[in-house]
RNA sequence: UCAGGGGGCUGAGGCAGCCGCGUAUGCUUUCGGGCAUGCGAGGAAAGUCCGGGCUCCACGAAACAAGGGUGGCGGGUAACGCCCGCCGGGUGUUGGCGUUUGCGCCAGCAUUCAGGGAAAGUGCCACAGAGAGCAAACCGCCGAUGAGCCCCGCUGAUUUCAGUUGCGGCUACAGGCAAGGGUGAAAGGGUGCGGUAAAAGCGCACCGGGGGUCUGGCAACAGGCCUCGCACGGCAAACCCCACCCGGAGCAAGGCCAAAUAGGGGUCUCGUGCCUGCUCACGCAGGCGAGGGUGUUUCGCCCUUUGAAGACCCGGGUUGGCUGCUAGAGCGCGCCUGGCAACAGGCCGCCCAGAUGAAUGGCUGCCGCCUCUUCGGAGGAGACAGAACCCGGCUUAUGAUGCCCCCUGAUCCU
RNA sequence: GGCCCCGUAGCUCAGCCGGAUAGAGCACCAGAUUCCUAAUCUGGGGGCCGCGUGUUCGAAUCACGCCGGGGUCA
């Protein structure tokens, strides 16, 4: 198997990569710079209780387990973000999904950062944030990204 | 009998195949690993509410103080605020007896109780109400007794007057009462009869209560007898008193290794003596004294006593590895013995998770549960929930099946 | 994983050794003032006191059990 991510830089710069969401899961893809492949699962406690959070991410292991040999992008982190509905979700879908979402990656395409919602108090609160906004899109996102 | 609701106990589906995961042991290895076998979440792993083990820190003992906890009695236990049994109280219900038909008593069943002390002391009892803690008298009842007036009779005197008596009346002035009304959570025993001017434990019967004593019981307590007409309201999850228990922190404790950073800052103790022994001397050891520390005291103990040092704190670095880490107050719907029981003792058998971005996943078949069925089968349900050092409890969550108990409704029989 | 703390109006807080109308500021609504607005003045509405059980005559307050949120320790 591939090596684990352990640290929660590594997790957070991962959202910086290309975003593939599906509806049992987000797929984010980072290149890792020559540190071969490796992947990381996060499911928040939003999502339910330690069994139901235990149970999503065996099953995202498993989904790995098959699809990361053959489709892995190499040097390239795997982050698999788990959404609601992600243990009721028949396996084989899922399977099929994974599958769909790495060859869009080896592409490198995505569906785009993660907008943010406009609401009242985040916008308020923080003066520099929003002015990045209406500027267009960050310095860091890929090019290929930009239309 | 059926339906609904509530509570408690048991229990937490089973077997098998393929691909994978973690770990222990063994074998093998080209030191990356590979192979085989075994094991691999729970009754609550949860909440972190109690009690312990274990580790470190503090630590001399006794008494006292402070703080916290527990609270019927006896037993169980390593211990507990837990468990078992018993005692006592509350609530509901059934039956019997009594009855003034309001209810009371007895017995059974179910359920529930943070259940020491209110004659050690302090405090509080708002509003309402006349009165709320040495009881009080608003409406009311009475007015026997005393007072005033009237009436009748009698006596004395010149008619008007004076005196006096009453199975008489009126006033409600003195005064008596607390039964009834009313206020309140609570008004200084309850019911009935007697009693009285009206009343009242004023007297009596029964019930309740206080005190004493005897008997039974390890005890909580129960029962009997004697006695007291009844004082002594409630609140201690208010302060408090009594009895008993408790040092603090927690496996992110603690230990080891590696790496990295810094040789930095602050506070405090110091500026200090004498004697003896060993030694050529430097110095070392012991004692006395002084200072400081140990919550307080007593007796002790420890540190310092000159050396340019010691103690503590802050700051700085690392967010790596190993260990602690799982055989234990262990488990057994095994047996025997003791005990009403909780439980204890003996024998036999078993080894039953040790992860660290954190191991249980994916696919499939059969049986089991529920519903329908043309008996071939089809459909459905599967809850609450994931160990993180380990045990004993408590509390909370929880589908289905089974058993038990209570409540409500309907129907049938007597 | 352990330990500690906090929940009262939309927001920030009082009240917490029990006593009945639970207050204050900001915010909101209406009126006055102004040509209009702001500011100011006057008035008003808005609360299961996180939930449940108990103690008590009486609970925001006392006790216990849950629920939610936050902090801290390598």
């Amino acid at each position: 198997m591939p090596k684990v991510l352990t640290k929660r830089s590594d997790f957070v710069a991962a959202n910086k990569g290309l975003r593939n969401a599906k509806p049992g899961f987000v797929l984010l893809t980072r290149p890792n710079g020559g540190e071969g492949v490796r992947y990381g699962i996060t499911v928040t406690k939003k999502i339910g209780n330690a069994v139901v959070r235990n149970r999503m991410k065996r099953r995202f292991r498993e989904l790995l387990r098959d699809a990361l040999p053959e489709k892995a992008l190499a040097n390239h982190d795997h982050v698999l973000i788990g959404r609601a509905g992600g243990v009721e979700r028949d396996f084989a879908t899922m399977a099929d999904e994974l599958g769909k979402a790495l060859s869009r990656a080896t592409e490198g395409k995505g569906d785009g950062p993660r907008r943010r919602r406009p609401d009242q108090r985040s916008g308020q609160r923080s003066g520099q944030r929003p002015r990045q906004r209406p500027s267009g899109n960050p310095s860091h996102k890929p090019p290929q990204e930009q239309e």
